[in-house]
RNA sequence: GGUCCUGUGGCCGAGUGGCUAGGCAAAGCUCUGCAAAAGCUUCUACAGCAGUUCGAAUCUGCUCGGGACCUCCA
């Protein structure tokens, strides 16, 4: 069953084919560290994150690009031009590549929590401003960009001219060529919706590198075409983002790769959509952001308790990536409850017997899960659709507890389809989806001393000694392990 | 103002023209020393109006509401 994806740029649902089989060359946008990721930020990496593990199962080598922002824009094209990261450098008096540093090892640290897998190769902008020099040369050499005062600027008037300039974004150019906006500092250039490739630097910038036109910065759309077409080539097979993105920065990079390379960039492009907070796209904009260190810690006046990497992980996967999801912390409190359920669910999946004879299986229950099992290759391939996963695993665990509990026979199942569950579990909750045990039992020592424990309350238990038996849970309860009398007599205890 | 998306039960959220998505919450029952967990059961919705159709939450139109982008933004 092929994948189908649906690409923004046709604003449909296609069969994914690489360009070169069995490889797929990826690139997303990564993060401007220039300042802590929020919860918003999360989206992208996790979306892309299971979109990578999800190809790589399907057979693909995947070499997946994501870059760091570390040069800094211009705040208000036109305007300022200050450089952001140098701006903030000055006032909190920080070199400012020790404060990209500083965001960076955060960005990091939040993707290890995430279980994100690391990207094949993460360039940075301010290690590839040769690349990008070069490319805004050759624009200017095939005429489809100027220069003025050290600032070169993309020709758009020209190339849309010729090109299909605003089809990814729905955008009509008139429009654009029309806005009303009055922006200062916009008379160097030719036309209002000219974008920057190159802007020079005025003397208080402090990030600045020396290029043909004087010493100044890249501007924000060149960083991402040059090191996509360095690593991934002229045409690349997906290229990623958040929906916000689409314009004017992608726009922009098809513009200046199709000059530049003579070929659009990427065949499919993928845009999450965004998360919200009481219906409010959660940006810096609106002031509404959750910082990941928030919500780690709970230290935040929306949030009612900490909520971990993991639980913001499946709360994302409960829901389409194209869909906007609305934040709250009942949602992601239920989102924690659930993922736990599934967990343990998994747990005890892990543990089933497998029947070895085939006779007294319950073909009906079969067929059902034979059939909930069938359908997470066809869900995903269905342009990633996790939630519809999710919600079988869901129908799916009543069953597994059901024959751990004895309300359906051991045999019910065939040996078979057991395994088969368990390797489809394992596959897309471990290797798809990327979620971890937020429960870390492997611990030896820890594990010698709730044996201990258990042995000890068994013991008490079948003296019928109760108040040593609660005092032992109730004591577990309030270091947070939880332990459970099982039906046949056993226990088991998990945090 | 322009372009586009969207409106599902108490809450969150899938969704295909005809068959119970799922999760959380709530209620009852079973199991159990108690508890927790688990299992079973109940709560059956698609903004409004009109149309297309044998049949629409799913298609079309209008109305109302929400959002994104048009400016840095995941």
């Amino acid at each position: 069953m092929p994948l189908k994806v649906y690409n923004s740029y046709t604003r449909q649902k296609e069969v994914f084919n690489s360009i070169t089989p069995g490889h797929v060359g990826m690139y997303v946008c990564g993060p401007t560290v220039s300042g802590e990721s929020h919860l918003g930020h999360a989206r992208p990496y996790i979306t892309f994150d299971f979109i990578f593990r999800y190809l790589t199962y399907k057979g693909y080598k995947v070499r997946y690009v994501r870059n760091i922002t570390d040069a800094g824009h211009f705040e208000e094209e036109g305007r300022e031009a200050e450089d952001k990261v140098g701006k903030k450098a000055i006032l909190e008096k920080l070199e400012p590549m020790e404060l990209v540093q500083k965001y960076t090892n955060l960005f990091h640290w939040a993707m290890l929590q995430f279980n994100c897998v690391e990207p094949s190769i993460e360039p940075t902008a301010t290690g590839h401003i040769v690349e990008q020099i070069n490319m805004i040369e050759k624009i200017i050499a095939e005429g489809y960009a100027y220069e003025v005062n050290g600032s070169v600027y993309f020709d758009l008037k020209k190339y849309a001219a010729t090109h299909d300039y605003g089809k990814l974004s729905g955008r009509i150019m008139d429009d654009l060529l029309e806005t009303t906006r009055e922006l200062d500092g916009q008379q160097e250039k030719r036309d209002k919706a000219d974008f920057a490739l190159w802007k020079s630097a005025a003397p208080e910038h402090i990030m600045r590198w020396k290029s043909p036109w004087g010493e100044g910065f890249p501007g924000w759309h060149i960083e991402c075409s040059a090191m996509a077409t360095k690593y991934l080539g002229a045409e690349f097979d997906i290229h990623g983002g958040g929906m916000d993105l689409q314009f004017p920065h992608h726009e922009s990079e098809i513009a200046q790769s199709t000059i530049c390379n003579k070929h659009s960039p990427a065949r499919f492009w993928i845009h999450n959509n965004m998360i919200t907070i009481n219906g409010k796209k959660m940006g810096k904009s609106y002031n509404n952001v959750i910082k990941l260190t928030e919500m780690f810690s709970g230290n935040h006046p929306l949030l009612t308790q900490a909520f971990a990497p993991m639980t913001v992980r499946f709360f994302i996967l409960q829901s389409h990536y194209r869909s906007p999801v609305d934040f709250s912390s009942e949602t992601l409190q239920a989102s924690e409850k659930a993922l736990k359920r599934l967990w343990e669910a998994y747990e005890v999946l892990k543990k089933l017997p497998v029947n070895i004879q085939a006779q007294g299986t319950d073909a009906a229950l079969e067929t059902k899960v034979l059939q909930w099992i069938n359908e997470f290759d066809e869900f995903m391939d269905d342009d990633f659709s996790t939630a519809k996963i999710l919600a079988n695993m869901f129908e799916l665990a009543p069953v597994i507890n059901g024959i751990k509990d004895g309300h359906i026979a051991v045999n019910a199942l065939s040996g078979a389809t057991v395994v088969l569950l368990q390797k489809q579990f394992k596959n897309y909750l471990e290797d798809i989806f990327g979620l971890t045990h937020t429960t870390a039992g492997d611990e030896g020592a820890l594990q010698g001393v709730m044996q201990l424990l258990i042995d000890i309350r068994k013991q008490s238990k079948a003296k019928k000694d109760y108040a040593t038996s609660d005092k032992i849970r109730n004591q577990l309860t309030t270091l947070g392990i939880e332990l459970k009398d099982e039906k046949d007599g056993g226990m088991s205890w998990n945090r």
